[in-house]
DNA sequence: ACCGTGCGTCGAAGCGTTTCGATTCAGCAT
DNA sequence: ATGCTGAATCGAAACGCTTCGACGCACGGT
């Protein structure tokens, strides 16, 4: 490989006037350029990253924490990624994918492989986070802990999803309403999203008076058909569910169809999911979108903001949207028919 | 950061022999690599990449190119990445994740930014390959382009796939089959495995001397639809398909459903998918499964084999297995029946 | 004619490793 | 005693880049 001596001596400059030329933080004059450039071209010269490294104390690389926990849908996974790599490319950086946490952070960290950090699957008293807070390099949550004392943040708000959805049931009038869920070991894990989608919308439902059940389901046919059956046996009157869980939904649909129950005249159906899931199910179902590709390359735009400016916290939730696609109906007039 | 003349200076010993002691390359006494662990973990001393790379001219960095294109399934892909970082981790290698093929070859590696390469999306004239021959870091293909010369490659043999599926059918007495396919973006890229289990599929159906179709097939509920309809008015006769597409399988079969053919009574079923996908169906279904997981695996380790021996292609086909979960039925005596 | 003032360029000092000769010293055969 | 050998350690030279401080020079203002 060629080196910058070999770009220097065939443009016949000084080493560092091709650094300069290359980085532009000084001024070079058009024709000294021009023949650095032609000198580049033709030698076929990469900047060795190492060494830019090693000089520059940055490496234009971002490294990206996607644990492969059970229970979490990697399709969705799959498509957070998508837009931090995306986000980090139009950016000039690099993603560095690590999927075990244990000690990864400390280790790229340490030995200076990545300027910065993307943390997923964050749990609600997470274990990465006191590391995180002392770390040299800034990094961007996705998901949102209970303390976000010190860290930065970026996630749909599952908050407000969760109530948002109720609420779109309630005001249809629906007075006994279901959630089916995250898988249980998500639940136990306390893992962000999961904890927050489950408190809106036991809140709204709350506040509504209305009845409600909350089912952790497994990511599968089974874990559908199981929480489907719960509910049909022992909540007969429900009549409208919230499903947050990707994998388990058009088993949850089917199901509720073998028991005879249509969608939306006998149940109403809210689904939260990446818009590509609602919409390729058989029978279209109103749902609020989980933005992932859009967080992902949030994400990459707040860390670029932290590595620039100084390192202040914040928070991100995108506000989430229900996009109706028929799957709700107004409840019969009598509340509690059936 | 402390750095390895901190180490040194502590432990009473000289810059060159913490490095021998570390790397293990030269004797050290007991006695003087015990102070000098001792100095790294009360420095919490951790070597800087880039200097290393520098210094050594390698990254113990893997770049992983996965180019996510339209009508791939992000869930298989994601089970191929799940593979090459679990792998690559267990041998000490960290995964730089590349989404975009423009250039991205050549920078990664003109700038040493990693020791070798991991190609997916493989195409049968793929146009990354002639960059990748004369590569001074090795790569390896996941997929079979047409020609392998000088190349690594591991795949799922699609070709033994595609007869294996329709021979299953075949020998259970069906004489007019189909195959659902890949959408057709990715048949008209060429992709290798889509082409390469089109030519299995063929091969075994024209040998047989049977009735067949091939159906590319949208990724989608629609897709699913649109083909199980054509199918139905079009090759009313057909009583077996194999289905390549995980995004489609499930609609494939609620479709089938609805039309009034049972599965497997009227229609056998054959899947190609991972496991995680035909093991999720609300039917268990017959299939061929794809091990992503350990084709990603097994790139890594033949990576490794390559970067420290000498450089010899090889192309590594994993045998189909077909799993029974009684979605295939014996045709009805009378052939052409119905 | 004289002094700033920028502009464009150069030289050299790092950045933190690895690795290739030394060098020292003990133990051993002669 | 003497020379050899091998184990353990050291010093210094890369590795390829960025960046700081000079330096030469033309230019405009006085």
């Amino acid at each position: 490989m060629a080196t910058i001596e070999d770009v220097a001596r065939r443009a016949g400059v000084s080493l560092s006037t091709v650094s300069y030329s290359l980085s532009g933080k000084r001024p070079i004059s058009a024709e000294t350029r021009r023949r650095i450039e032609k000198a580049i071209e033709e030698l076929g010269y990469r900047p060795h990253a190492g060494a830019r490294a090693l000089a520059s104390a940055r490496t234009d690389v971002i490294g990206l924490l996607a644990p492969l926990r059970t229970g979490v849908d990697l399709h969705v996974i799959m498509q957070f990624v998508g837009g931090v790599v995306t986000g980090a490319s139009s950016a000039g950086y690099d993603v560095l994918l690590l999927t075990q946490d244990e000690g990864s952070v400390a280790r790229v960290t340490g030995s200076s492989m990545v300027d910065a950090l993307i943390v997923m699957d964050i749990e609600d008293e997470d274990e990465r986070l006191p590391a995180l807070r002392t770390l040299a390099q800034p990094s961007v949550l996705i998901g949102l802990p209970r303390d976000v004392h010190g860290l930065s943040c970026v996630d749909l708000d599952f908050t407000q999803a969760g109530e948002l959805a109720a609420r779109r049931l309630l005001t249809a009038g629906h007075r006994s309403i279901a959630l089916i869920g995250s898988p249980v070991e998500v639940v136990e894990r306390h893992t962000s999203y999961a904890d927050r989608m489950m408190r809106g919308f036991t809140d709204a439902s709350t506040e509504a008076g209305a009845a409600f059940a909350v089912l952790p389901t497994d990511a599968s046919a089974a874990g559908a058909v199981a929480s489907v059956d719960t509910l049909v046996s022992t909540m007969p009157d429900v009549t409208g569910i919230v499903v947050h869980n990707e994998s388990a939904l058009p088993h949850v649909i089917s199901r509720l169809r073998e028991h005879g129950r249509r969608v939306p005249e006998d149940m109403s159906v809210v689904a939260v999911c990446p818009e590509s899931v609602a919409v390729s199910l058989p029978t279209p179902v109103t749902s609020i979108d989980i933005p992932a590709e859009f967080i992902g390359r949030t994400a990459v735009e707040m860390l670029i903001g932290l590595m620039r400016d100084s390192p202040r916290g914040e928070a991100r939730l995108v506000s989430p949207r229900i996009v109706e696609r028929g799957s709700v109906a107004d409840a019969p007039a009598s509340a509690s028919a059936r």
